[in-house]
DNA sequence: GTGCCTGCTCACGGG
DNA sequence: GAGCAGGCAC
């Protein structure tokens, strides 16, 4: 029997309620997590056979890191659960059957940079033009369609006489037919070519539906409509479908996920049982406070009240700054002096923001302060230059029908092969319905090429071996024959530019990682198309490791599902965020704002024990300067929940373009802004960069902790704290009637009474 | 066919 | 502020 005596009362209910439909409402930090994994054991534990199991979570992260807390569990036996995410679920399936729908089971799945430069071939085909509607909103449409299983015909009867969805419907269509020729899935046809297939296909919809006899899902608030689709008719008969969710983390709208699939879980299943998990064990009470206090302004929510036993803790930070350069200042220089005084560790901290161009700044301070630190997200490692044109290669070499990975290096190195050609070859294609690669190899019946034709030959040739490589040799090995045909790494020496040298590290670390890939599988059964498949598939937080001891930095997105001991909620403006979009939108349920409000809810849940709030009352947005005040999502929070510069209104008359440093006054109130600014004879940029102590025209304190100080505005109070910054002293004082305060010692110009 | 320059547009989030 | 398309010289 597995323990499950350390489960709350609620969470073994989710553990135990094994048949018929099972939503659990968790609620962050509520230990879903440990529900699912137990639940999983548990099942084991009655007999039930591990690959009747099936497990799927958003991201590769939570699916391995599941299928390890199921492996403390129940120990090995576990292996033959499905744990896997959405899209690779469907691709493992689509590979086994998708030849029923007329693919090959060696089919290449197409990112966002793939469908780009298609949409960008058939808008041109489709003589469309660009400036006027944008290949981007095409596939947002497109996209749009197949998260609501909307294929190109349902799209063109819904057009009806609309001159624009009609023109909409018909890219869509042609861009179809192209995956189709392509043998390629984008990311949104995984899921709805599976539903497809599970719909029309009755033999292969019961083989599933006998296989899986519980199935369990993941962050279900995010799930759009086809993956709804996709787990109802894989639970069809059985019905033991258990899904765990918070609706008030749902914050993928923006790609389709549907809210009203967890908000109307009963309706489509009436008979469903409902858990809600309250407790959270995650944060202090004040974090917890200030997160409800938050989320209770939205509308439209499952009636839902997290509590905890924690006590209140620290309240919340908020510092308000004059630029985005002093606020990454203040957060790289507050991390650097609580590590040095052993309160936590690099890898406790996290900094969140909205958006990715706001890490530019934290990551320069981040290297300023020597602290270590680690990126998500950002540009992908895959989505860069090098590593595609690598990936071409091997696309090339796996699925001759992908005619984007053909054209991306028929000319990469430089052969000579230039538009007009691949055009006349592509024309070529067309008019004799074959695949683009296809007429190359009978480019000399080509009439108009002419001594290109010599040209193409070498290049076709090249495949061809590539492709007798593929057939005898590793992965790896494969990939240092393309490199040594093409001269790539040769080439980039020859440059010698840091840039080169960057792309030639990112060359090898994928060369390390399909070694790491061949290790990890049998050698047997690995196959070029599962290496594609898995490097398409894999997800920025993915590569996220908790246990090295670096600052994450990454978007709130990003941070749905962790937790840090302590959390930076940067760029907390109106404007940014919540965005101008969702300002203009307004408000009410459903609403753009509530998305964003679910954003901070997350954001502020992430935290369990310190959470900062900062903002600038000045950044740089699309090379402009923009001004903003706090977000209003900070001011939902109760007064007495913070401590901070809240509501400090600030004259903006002092803009020498100096830093003025960690200026960063705690009143709260009137205080006469600018004029006291103090003009430091050093500012950041010129600093060194050790984080050693190194004291920098510091006077010494002629009071220390317990000592009695006045204050120009605040008077009398008592020490409790000195923090040595290194450039400054961090005191904080508690003020007789007025309560704490924390502010810089060169500035607070206290007088020891 | 290639390489460079310029001017234009675009900008949230992600599998 | 960055990336890309288009124009131009070679």
């Amino acid at each position: 029997m597995i323990d499950i005596s350390t489960l709350n009362e609620p969470q073994q209910q989710g553990v135990l309620t094994t048949e018929g439909p099972v939503l659990i409402l968790a609620g962050a930090g509520s230990g879903k997590t440990r529900v699912l994994t137990h639940r999983v054991a548990h099942l084991i534990d009655q007999g039930i056979m591990p690959y009747n199991i099936m497990a799927i979570t958003f991201t590769n992260k939570a699916a391995a890191e599941m299928r390890e807390r199921i492996d403390n569990i129940v120990g090995y036996g576990s292996d033959g659960v499905w744990v896997a995410t959405f899209h690779s679920s469907c691709v493992r399936i689509l590979r086994r059957f998708g030849e029923r729908l007329g693919y090959g089971s060696n089919f290449t799945i197409y990112d966002t940079d793939d469908t780009k430069v298609l949409m960008k071939e058939i808008c041109k085909y489709l003589q469309i033009d660009t400036k006027q509607f944008k290949e981007k909103t095409f596939l947002n449409v497109i996209s749009a369609a197949k998260n609501e299983l909307i294929g190109p015909e349902e799209f063109s009867r819904r057009a009806g006489n609309d001159y624009n969805m009609s023109r909409q419907a018909a890219v869509y269509r042609e861009y179809q037919a192209r995956l189709r020729q392509n043998n390629a899935f984008d990311f949104d046809d995984l899921i709805m070519k599976t539903v497809e297939l599970l719909r029309n296909d009755a033999e292969v919809a019961s083989y599933y539906q006998n296989k899986f006899h519980y199935i369990m899902v993941d962050e279900y608030q995010d799930t759009n409509t086809a993956q709804f689709e996709l787990v109802r008719l894989l639970a069809s008969g059985r019905e033991n479908l258990c899904v765990v969710g918070d609706d008030d983390q749902s914050i993928y709208k923006f790609r389709g996920a549907n809210i009203y699939n967890i908000l109307n879980f009963e309706k489509h299943f009436p008979n469903a049982t409902i858990i809600k998990l309250e407790q959270n064990y995650r944060s202090t009470a004040n974090i917890l406070n200030a997160a409800n206090s938050v989320i209770a302004n939205n509308e439209g929510r499952k009636e839902k009240a997290l509590w905890t036993t924690e006590e209140a803790g620290e309240k919340i930070e908020l510092q308000q700054f004059d630029s985005a350069y002093e606020e990454a200042t203040y957060i790289a220089m507050n991390i650097a002096s609580h590590v040095k005084k052993h309160e936590c560790t690099y890898k406790d901290c996290a900094v969140l923001y909205r958006t990715n161009a706001q890490s530019r700044l934290i990551e320069e301070k981040m290297i300023f302060e020597g602290i270590p630190y680690k990126l998500v997200g950002g540009v992908n490692f895959y989505s860069r230059k090098e590593i595609k044109d690598i990936l071409a290669y091997l696309k090339t070499v796996d699925n001759a029908a992908d005619d984007i990975a053909v054209q991306r290096i028929i000319n990469i190195p430089k052969r000579g092969i230039g538009a007009t050609t691949i055009s006349k070859v592509a024309d070529y294609a067309r008019e004799n319905n074959m695949g683009f690669f296809d007429a190359l190899e009978v480019s000399d019946e080509i009439a108009s090429i002419g001594k290109s034709a010599v040209k193409l030959d070498g290049f076709v040739r090249m495949i061809m071996d590539l492709r007798d490589i593929a057939s005898k040799q590793s992965i790896s090995a494969l990939i240092e024959e393309i490199l040594l045909r093409t001269d790539y790494v040769a080439e980039l020496r020859a440059e010698g530019t840091d840039e080169a040298k960057a792309r030639i590290e990112n060359i090898d670390e994928l060369l390390s990682k399909a070694v790491a890939f061949e290790q990890d599988h049998d050698s047997d059964d690995v196959t070029l198309s599962m290496f594609l498949e898995e490097v398409a598939l894999v997800a920025d937080i993915d590569s996220y490791d908790a246990t090295d001891d670096y600052v994450v930095l990454m978007t709130l997105h990003g941070a749905k599902g962790l937790e840090f001991p302590r959390v930076y909620m940067s760029g907390m403006e109106d404007g940014l965020f919540p965005g101008m979009g969702a300002i203009y939108d307004g408000g009410g349920a459903d609403s753009e704002m509530e998305e964003e409000r679910r954003l901070c809810y997350v954001g502020i849940t992430r935290a369990m024990q310190h959470l900062t709030m900062t903002s600038a009352r000045q950044r740089m947005v699309r090379g402009e300067t923009q001004m903003s005040k706090w977000s209003r999502f900070v001011k939902e929070i109760p007064e007495e929940l913070v401590h901070g510069n809240l509501w400090e209104p600030k004259p903006r008359d002092d803009f020498s373009g100096m830093i003025s440093g960690g200026e960063y006054s705690v009143y709260r109130g009137s205080i006469s802004g600018g004029s006291h600014k103090p003009k430091l004879a050093t500012t950041y940029g010129s600093r060194p960069t050790n984080t050693s102590g190194t004291k920098i025209e510091k006077s010494e304190l002629d009071y220390t902790v317990g000592d009695r100080v006045n204050h120009i505005k605040f008077k009398e109070g008592t020490v409790l704290d000195i923090i040595d910054e290194g450039r400054d002293y961090e005191v904080t004082v508690e003020f007789d009637g007025v309560g704490v305060k924390k502010m810089f010692a060169s500035f607070a110009k206290l007088k020891k009474i």
